[in-house]
RNA sequence: GCCCGAGUGGCGCAAUGGUAGCGCAACCGACUUGUAAUCGGUAGGCUAGCGGGUUCGAAUCCCCUCUCGGGCUCCA
């Protein structure tokens, strides 16, 4: 058995210990499941009353108890009749048993505590090394939002003491990268209840970080063949009709406006605007593929539990773009989106990432046979690009099937980023076509897809993944000049005029505040590079470089300290210096 | 949407039934400074809601609404 595998199967224990420990603090205990999940483990009750996390404290010391204890796990084989008897108070493991296939059904004993369960579990509980509870939760028996609500408490298990405190170290450090933090601290964004749950507002520096973002985006989408557009930002409910939208999503738009007798509603994707473009004209065959891209803001009515910082908002831009094009152009024009967003990732920083091949999900529209070739293209346009990648089965598009790629912020949460999804409704719906050679029209194939997600989401991931500490091409402010006494602001400015004459985004920090106290508020401010200037450094005309890292380069000319940054920006550089580590 | 928790000056926090305090920021003044916090002063909130209730009295207790957080469900 692996290192893994043993910790999983003591986690596993510490829950059913975590449930004898309720059980005998709380009467009238109903239990739900308890599994081991990555670093630690979780059961659900249900209880009289509602956990608090004061609670906690608690339950941890009768946990430590039964683990002082020493009780053996033991293991039992019964049948159902059995099983029905033994748990006959419990109506969530009688839903269980009268679900299992075989009839005999096994049963874990420790202390006083028996659960139906699979196993495998530790010998004893004095195998339970180092654990806390670290909170609770309302969630779904059986993850069913029509069945019960139940209270799960969770908690994390390791091997020793060392470990969980390391453990718990790592997770305040990721607390402090949340961008929902990094965003107020850095001037990034904002939300504001006048507004409304899930709208961003933009900062100037936000902003900065997004223009720099799109600005490549674009420049990199034209290279490849994509003509911009742009469209409406809503348009009349008949149109997401004919869609299939207004069936499918539309507990998700947001609610018509009337206008003139018309029913509008606010776009919650970009396609349809694009498709009426390319229905504009009678296309041939010759002119596929055609790629229209749009960085296109949408909005769409998010239930408000999900709503979460910049990362899962109402209003969101996508980076948007539908490719038409003929069948056998689909894996060429997937390869190419695959490779694009590729460079996207490797751009910004994303060297760690998850691709998902979705295939067809229980209502879904087209034949089988269109999913099936679907399907295999994109998974031989992964296959040759030699991209590992998991099967999502059931998880695409009700229209067709997608290839994702997942990044994950500072607490490891997995977001949605690109996407590539093959569509088999739209060009039915809205007869969009081609002439062919053979002089008939065929439907063309479209593709959706993005290669960043949104804006919102992106920025967000890109803010934890840097833990605000951007590149420096992505820095809103590249370099602060810090003049140590009054006398030397003359001549912070002209260097920041010189700065500016390279596009290097500078400011004079010229607040009659010591040297020390603007280099603090620099460094908290994550901003690359700090010019130190004063006597020596006039009278000399050098400036005294001092990275965010810490490090005090010392003193360098002008010239030198200017080509350095610019070749860093230039080359989209990662760190501030080459050889630093940020 | 569901369960639990929270909401105090720009930000971070204190005050759990008796007339709201602290730090940072802001503003004013002094200091003119050498690599992560110079000193002094001033102003700022009636405590999410021009919501309802309990009480002699509410930031503090109860109800409603809104928003946020942790999860669940969802995520075209």
């Amino acid at each position: 058995m692996t290192k893994e595998e043993n910790l999983e199967k003591m986690r596993h224990s510490t829950s059913h210990v975590m449930a004898e420990a309720v059980q005998s603090l709380f009467t009238g205990v109903r239990f739900g499941i308890g599994p081991a999940i990555e670093d630690g483990f979780y059961y659900d009750f249900e209880l009289a009353r509602p956990l608090t996390p004061e609670d906690l404290p608690a339950i941890e010391n009768k946990i430590r108890e039964i683990v002082d204890a020493d009780y053996p796990f033991i293991r039992e084989e019964v049948d159902k009749e059995e099983a029905r008897q033994l748990f006959a108070d419990q109506p969530y493991k009688l839903e269980l048993i009268d679900e299992f296939p075989d009839n005999r059904v096994t049963i874990y004993k420790q202390g006083s505590f028996a659960d139906l369960c699979r196993g495998p579990h530790v010998a004893s509980t004095s195998e339970i090394k180092a654990f806390k509870l670290t909170h609770i939760a309302g969630a779904y028996w059986r993850g069913d939002e029509r069945s019960p609500m139940l209270q799960r408490i969770y908690g994390v298990a390791f091997d020793s003491e060392a470990e969980l405190e390391g453990y718990l170290a790592r997770q305040a450090e990721a607390m402090k990268r949340d961008h929902r933090k990094l965003g107020k601290e850095l001037d990034i964004f904002s939300i504001h209840e006048e507004i409304g749950p899930g709208l961003v507002c933009w900062h100037p520096r936000g902003a900065l970080i997004r223009q720099i973002i799109e600005d490549f985006w674009k420049a990199e989408h034209i290279k490849r063949g994509y003509d911009i557009v742009y469209t409406p930002h809503i348009a009349k409910l008949a149109l997401w009709k004919t869609s299939g939208h207004w069936d499918f999503y539309r507990d998700y738009l947001y609610s018509p406006i009337e206008v003139e007798g018309q029913e509008y509603i606010l776009r919650p994707m970009n396609c349809l605007g694009h498709i009426l473009i390319y229905n504009s004209q009678l296309r041939s065959y010759r002119d596929l593929p055609l790629r229209y891209a749009e960085l296109g803001t949408v909005y769409r009515y998010e239930r408000t539990g999900v709503l979460h910082g910049m990362a899962r908002v109402r209003g969101f831009t996508q980076d948007d773009a539908h490719i038409f094009c003929r069948p056998d152009q689909i894996e060429a024009e997937v390869a190419g989106v695959l490779k694009l967003a590729q460079l996207m990732m490797s751009t910004f920083g994303f060297n760690d990432y998850e691709l998902l091949l979705s295939t067809r999900p229980e209502r879904y529209v087209g034949s089988i046979q269109m999913w099936d070739e679907a399907t295999d293209s994109l998974a031989t346009v992964l296959e040759k690009l030699e991209l590992p990648y998991d099967l999502d089965p059931g998880e695409g598009v009700f229209y067709g099937p997608k290839i994702d790629i997942k990044l994950r912020d500072a607490l490891g949460h997995a977001w949605q980023g690109p996407t590539i999804q093959v569509d088999f409704n739209l060009p039915e719906r809205f007869d969009v076509c081609y002439i062919g050679d053979d002089g008939a029209e065929h439907p063309v194939v479209m593709i959706h897809r993005t290669v960043l997600g949104s804006m919102e989401r992106f920025v967000a991931c890109l803010t934890e993944h840097y833990g605000g500490v951007f590149p420096v091409w992505l820095s809103p402010l590249q370099v602060v000049i810090i003049p140590i006494a009054d006398r030397h602001v003359d001549y912070a400015q002209q260097i920041k005029n010189e700065l500016e004459e390279e596009a290097i985004r500078s400011r004079v920090d010229e607040r009659a505040e010591r040297m020390s106290w603007k280099i603090r508020e620099a460094q908290l401010q994550k901003i690359p590079y700090m010019l130190i200037v004063g006597d020596k450094e006039v009278e000399s005309s050098n400036v005294s470089l001092r990275l965010r890292s810490g490090e005090d380069v010392g003193m360098r000319s002008l010239l030198q300290v200017k080509s350095l940054i610019k070749a860093v920006i230039e080359a989209r550089a990662q760190t501030a210096l080459e050889g630093e580590s940020i």
